[in-house]
This record gives structure tokens, C-alpha cells and sequence, in this order.
DNA sequence: GACCTTTTCTTGAAAGTTGAACTAGATAGA
DNA sequence: TCTATCTAGTTCAACTTTCAAGAAAAGGTC
């Protein structure tokens, strides 16, 4: 299967597709195991807990949709649905923004910002227990690179936002 | 941050947080890239695809619900669903087991292995661009490791599966 | 201002997922 | 055998995600 059939299809040495389905394993047991952890000790997905968390480390709490999209990485459409039900939990409320009539600002309640703060440490702690306890300090560090160089690959790049001369 | 307090609730150091945040940012960028690749594509999710492979490296390429299911890592339900998408698709079909009445197999038509053969060199060029070309044989490796320490620790375990001599 | 394009956010329907409840068949013990 | 329990798989309802479409405001350009 390690063959190279030159113009073919370029297939996958035997150790990268060890290692590919290693990652594949691994990141989905991870996933299912927060999201019930979360489901469960705190009544809402992983992502959900994602965006309070977003919030609570914003300025005053708050955050225009677009970014907090952009930031937690969703569609505004996904975002608009999951305020929605944060928002009938009472978690976060909305609020035009004053600059921009289109816009909105998510804000994290104090109801929010209480349950966040009741359930952050037993997430910390299934995140240590899945991950860090396990991990020596150099694999730590090489996993830090590794996801690093992965997630810059597939970055929509924001092209020239910092080349403006190529304009 | 970084500051332990005895008794309390211990959170991650700095170097733990930027890590975990690469690796959720990492993750998702790739599930994402994936999802939108085999959906363009192939006509499914990049799960429903993981259905096909495994379908396709199994003996006679069927297998029962409930090890597809296991092999695959989604709950029982799920699967159902799948493979009723899947066999409107023409992809598989099911088949009652002749051993057990209750038992069911999913099996991969030729339709279904031919669409596989159809996109899987996409797909693999897609996992080989966003991970293997840009990691060094030692990263590959590195991440090999890691990601199996991972999953071992959330692995159900299957308890005295290996172990008969306990019971 | 009038016109066109872009941005922001929401909506609605279809597709996918979850967890619990349920049916049917297998299994084990009295 | 009769009964209780377990296992395989499906189904239902509630929920989440996606995609396409749309309303409203902003930002040009003439």
C-alpha cells in the first residue's frame, strides 16, 4: 500500500495512515467525551460552552456577533441559533449596538457568568484528565507546534489583510 | 493564571491553555475543511464516508450494525440513520443476519465502492495538504503518539475483555 | 439624492444527532 | 418450560447544524 504509482493518485504511507487514524480516533472520542461531560454538568455543548467562555473573556462581557463567529469559529448562521437558546436560558442577552444599526452585541448575564463559573472546574479537569495527564512536558509542547502549523494551513488566510501594499 | 491554589479548583498552566486552544482550533478547522470537502464531492459527511472505508476493509465488505457502529465510534442510533441515508444513496444495504434474527448487516454495493474509489484520492490529497505535507517525519511521528496516549485514556477499556483470568 | 454593492444578522426548511423508549430475539437460571 | 434478563437494532421527539434566502443598514460612486 506504501507504493508510489508515479501521476496516480498519491496514496498514504503506512505510518501516516496509522497516524491518521490515530488522530481520527482520538479527536472524536475527545469531543464526545466533553460534550456529554458538558451536556451533562452543565446542559449544553461543547460549543455553547465555548461561546460563554469567549464572552467572559471580552471587554465588559460582550462581543458583536460577527466576531464572536469569527473568533469561536461557526457560521453566523449556527451562531444566530445558538444565542437564541443561550439567550431562553438566560445566559446571554442581546443588544443593538449603538454604532452600527445592523449590528448586535452577545453579552454574557450574570446568570451566565454564575454557571460558568460553576462548571469550569470540573471541565478543567476532564480536559486535564483526557489530555495533560498524560502527556509528558515535551509531548505537551510538540502537540502545541504540531496543532499550530495544522490550524494556520487551514486558516481562510485573511489574504492581504496584512499586505495592504498589494493591493 | 498560573497560580495554584491548594484545595481549589487547579486550572491549566499558560503553556496548557495555548495548547488546548490550538487543538480545539486545530480540530474544528479540520473537521470543517473535511466536512465541506466530502460534502462537495462525495454527496455525504466526512462521517458517512468513515462508514464506506470501514465497510470497504471489512471481509466481503459487510459487517454487523453493532461492530460498525463500535468500529466507527458512534452510538447505535446514529448509525441507523447513517446507513438509512446511505441505502437511499444506493451506497449500502442491509442484509438480516442468517446466524442471529435480530442482527442485521450493512453492506457496501458496488455502487457504493465505486463512489468511494471515485473520491478517495481527493479526500486523501485533501488530509495529506491540510496535515502530513506540512509536518516534519518527527512531528508525524510525535502525533502518531500522542494521539494514541489520547485515545487510549478515553477509551471505554472493554474492562476484562483481555483479561479473563479475572472474572 | 439615486443606485449598486457589501456587510450584518436572522429565518426557515432540510439534514443530522442525541437519548430514551420500544420491539424482537437470544440467553441463562429455576 | 417459564421467567427474567440481556442484546440488537430501530424509532420518536427534541435539539443542533447547514444551506439558501432574505431584510435592513452601511458604504461607495456618480
Amino acid at each position: 500500500m506504501t507504493t508510489a504509482s508515479p501521476g496516480g493518485p498519491r496514496w498514504l504511507t503506512d505510518e501516516e495512515q496509522g497516524v491518521w487514524r490515530a488522530y481520527l480516533h482520538a479527536t472524536t472520542l475527545m469531543e464526545d467525551h466533553l460534550d456529554r461531560q458538558l451536556q451533562r454538568d452543565a446542559g449544553m455543548p461543547h460549543v455553547y460552552y465555548g461561546l460563554l467562555v469567549h464572552l467572559s473573556q471580552a471587554p465588559r462581557r460582550r462581543k458583536r456577533m460577527t466576531e464572536l463567529a469569527k473568533d469561536a469559529k461557526i457560521t453566523r448562521s449556527r451562531l444566530s441559533h445558538a444565542v437564541a437558546r443561550l439567550e431562553k436560558n438566560g445566559w446571554v442577552r442581546r443588544e443593538d449596538c449603538p454604532s452600527d444599526k445592523r449590528g448586535q452585541n452577545a453579552i454574557l448575564t450574570d446568570e451566565g457568568h454564575a454557571m460558568l463559573a460553576r462548571s469550569a472546574p470540573g471541565h478543567v479537569e476532564a480536559v486535564r484528565q483526557a489530555m495533560f495527564a498524560r502527556l509528558s512536558p515535551e509531548q505537551v509542547r510538540s502537540l502545541g507546534e504540531i496543532m499550530r502549523v495544522i490550524a494556520a494551513g487551514l486558516q481562510p488566510e485573511d489574504t492581504d489583510a496584512d499586505l495592504p501594499w498589494l493591493r
